[in-house]
DNA sequence: ATGTCCAATCTTGCATACAAGTTTACGCAG
DNA sequence: CTGCGTAAACTTGTATGCAAGATTGGACAT
């Protein structure tokens, strides 16, 4: 643990803090919050933790009304399907572009990628734990993440990176807490990841693009299930 | 000219004018400029300067060095190809959801768009202009961009539509004043945009896809041309 | 003429005071 | 008990003062 704290800059910090609420799910969607509480929640004045709430705003996860309050987004169906259907396009589209400059160093850590989710699958299977939650879940789903931005770094695009980057994180925010990762879900998606990697090895860019556009299906069908329910 | 101006939110006027010196071309790509006297070149404080400023920095436009100065980021041929990429997956995807989703209303807006572009060709042709500037150019422009963005907010994909309107404003700040609008250019983004318009009303999402992506082709062709020549 | 060092100046980072609008809560009349 | 009006508390918007690091320029020694 570094001691130098001060050095870190503050307005960062308020931005973590705040990721952090919204991540963990003490922040819930619709909730009003205000500058001045979560900056003295976070030990920071109001001017930082202000740029960290713009920041926020500024990528679609809360929203301020001027005279009034700030409040986290609500994230329905509809923003799920949006952002999937995002991910589907950019990802497909730069996967094609991928395939054919992976390197053996980059094959190596998609494979390393899938190894680790084969063993937290393997892992939760022995304990019986019929869903994944807590430090396994984070674990895992950073794998996952890293698998497909990895890809995406692969094609060269940075802007598609960023894009995606930014998507991951407002589903990471709002998305999480809802999806029941059973042994079913997190299976199927490392056997997807297993097949896309496949293909990326044969040099097969229609396959792993087919791979690609299941899995991300299967994921939004995943991600929406919790919420027809109500 | 309204005189309400004291009722506008200073941030928001801020961001306008530090947005239209990057548009007019004054800021150039790796100029330094300093919050404080953009601020006292607007008018108003540092506070809602800043705010500009953090926010074109979100927006990949400027970027900061910590006790240093604010710069305008350079843009080279790598991030208009980014970009071209970006718009080619997202607006092929989201078109192909749009097409059978058009309405009268739409095709009519679509329609004006296409006569407006052909009217300001015939005027341009007319006046023996070698190079669309100036106003003709900058409502030219915003013709096309309305097009593209008629046909995102028809697919129903909000977050589509906030992306590639963003990407159409960072190629408005630094790809504009690069790109030389002959009669050839202009002429055949009207002629795309009229072959597109074509497919949509057949209901051909095949055939409207396949335009918009020779159109994106073209036009990142056109683009990349000046930048190839330095 | 040139290299070095130091101080003045410029930059952003942060905190705080105040302004202005919005919401809330409480007291009071009916 | 209910409805209403007013005031207090709370919210964001803005300006400004100060701190600390980066840069620049010039003075000075060689």
């Amino acid at each position: 643990m570094k001691k130098r704290r001060h050095t870190e800059k503050l307005d960062e910090r308020a931005y973590e803090f705040v990721s952090g609420l919204l991540a963990s799910g003490e922040l819930k969607p619709g909730q009003k919050l205000s500058e001045p509480s979560l900056a003295n929640a976070c030990g920071v004045s109001r001017t930082p933790m202000r740029e960290a709430v713009r920041r926020l705003i500024a990528e679609g996860v809360l929203n301020q009304v001027p005279k009034s309050g700030t409040y986290v987004c609500g994230f329905g169906a509809k923003d799920i399907c949006d952002a999937y259907d995002i991910r589907s396009a950019i990802e497909s589209a730069m996967l094609e572009r991928a395939v054919p400059r992976l390197t053996k160093h980059d094959l190596a850590k998609l494979s390393g990628n899938c190894e680790r989710m084969h063993k937290a699958i393997l892992a939760m299977r022995r304990a019986k734990m019929p869903i994944m939650t807590g430090k396994p879940e984070t674990e895992f789903l950073a794998e996952d993440v890293a698998f497909h931005l990895l890809l995406l770094r692969a094609s060269g695009n940075a802007l598609a990176e960023k894009i995606i980057a930014n998507t991951y994180r407002r589903n990471q925010f709002f998305g999480t807490h809802s999806h029941q990762r059973t042994l079913l879900h997190v299976s199927l998606a490392w056997r997807f990841h297993c097949e896309i990697l496949k293909a990326c090895r044969a040099g097969d860019a229609a396959a792993a693009v087919y791979w690609l556009k299941t899995h991300i299906a299967r994921s939004e069908r995943d991600a929406l299930m919790p919420l027809s329910r109500m």
